[in-house]
DNA sequence: CCGATAGCAGAATGATCATTCTGACACAAG
DNA sequence: CTTGTGTCAGAATGATCATTCTGCTATCGG
């Protein structure tokens, strides 16, 4: 999962991930049956260790703007620590790279974004309960695009106080736009 | 430069790009020298015929967050032109798929990104002139963070509204926090 | 100890890749 | 016409790729 992570689909060779696990060629083709299997097996890999860890504190019941905010900032602080450019997400990475060119991914791709899209859903209403329905689906979108940002500058970006200091002043402006 | 933009880098054959082009081998190593240097070489005729025409309108003197509006409007029509999920941007594509593994490549997307910044530094400033200069970067970095995060959106959203509607939430935000 | 299962390294295979080379054709200048 | 330059299609090359196959080894229940 790390090495698909940090090189994406293409430029990793089984050779790379035969290196990269101590797993066997044979091992991997009879587990997995494929590089492309093998891959979609390490995106939901990425989503049960990573994903759903991290965005917990926004699908808890009661999660507000505020649990955004931890969020982010949890999703900044594990970049940060393993230095910068860090490898970006998973999702992200394989929606530009895979997705178009390959249904199962952007089925994929589509799902986790749902995710993120009801998980904001719920915390904007936690916070603004007075949001129509489409004014607080517009925001959600925003978030989601943001959150996309974030992480492909986090592939360019090698200060991880730029984008901090850029989520917190975006934050800011959600916040004050719903109260 | 279409097909890399589409493609990729790593998925892009050297014969998809004697296809593509219609140009041949012999013609592409002599003139170029090497699929890297034709990718180099895309990716400053990308930034050339497709952001500066696009991103001209906010490096116009007096240009202001009226002139952002415009531009990303632009963005999203020409990428519904041509349908969803579109090809998304040339640079930002780059920045997750070869930045992080080639030196090169990462000095234009961080040129690039630099350029964004610029612009939308000039543009914050003509529209809050009595913004500091601190406040204003950060805020500069959220557009730009917000800007590669409508590419990454674009090549797995089937649907331009939904994220013009997001890209005129973003700018009334940043408009009620400036005025 | 024995037999069986499982996992391993590494070779073999066939496809695809980037790159180079060969020979033919077109056209412009002398 | 001739010579030279440029471009073309396509073959040849050598590397790398995903995938399959072949033995070897280790472990474990009896």
């Amino acid at each position: 999962m790390q090495h698909f992570w940090v090189h994406g689909f293409h430029a990793s060779s089984m050779d790379d991930l035969v290196r990269a696990t101590g797993v066997s060629r044979h091992g991997i083709y009879t587990t997995f049956g494929g590089k492309k299997a093998l891959f979609l097996a390490c995106f939901e890999r990425y989503q049960r260790r990573v994903v759903t860890p991290a965005f917990d504190v926004v699908e808890q019941p009661g999660a507000d703007l505020q649990s955004v905010a931890t969020y982010f900032e949890t999703q900044i602080t594990n970049g940060a620590a393993a230095g910068f450019p860090g490898p970006g997400c998973f999702v992200a990475n394989s929606a530009t790279e895979v997705a178009p060119s390959d249904a199962d991914v952007m089925a994929l791709v589509t799902h986790h974004n749902d995710r993120l899209r009801q998980g904001f859903a719920r915390a904007l209403v936690q916070s603004a309960p007075e949001f129509d329905h489409d004014r607080a689906r517009d925001l959600v979108e925003m978030m989601v695009i943001f959150t996309n940002g974030l992480w492909t500058m986090s592939r360019s970006v090698d200060d991880a106080g730029v984008l901090r200091r850029a989520v917190s002043d975006f934050l800011r402006l959600i916040t004050e736009h719903t109260t």
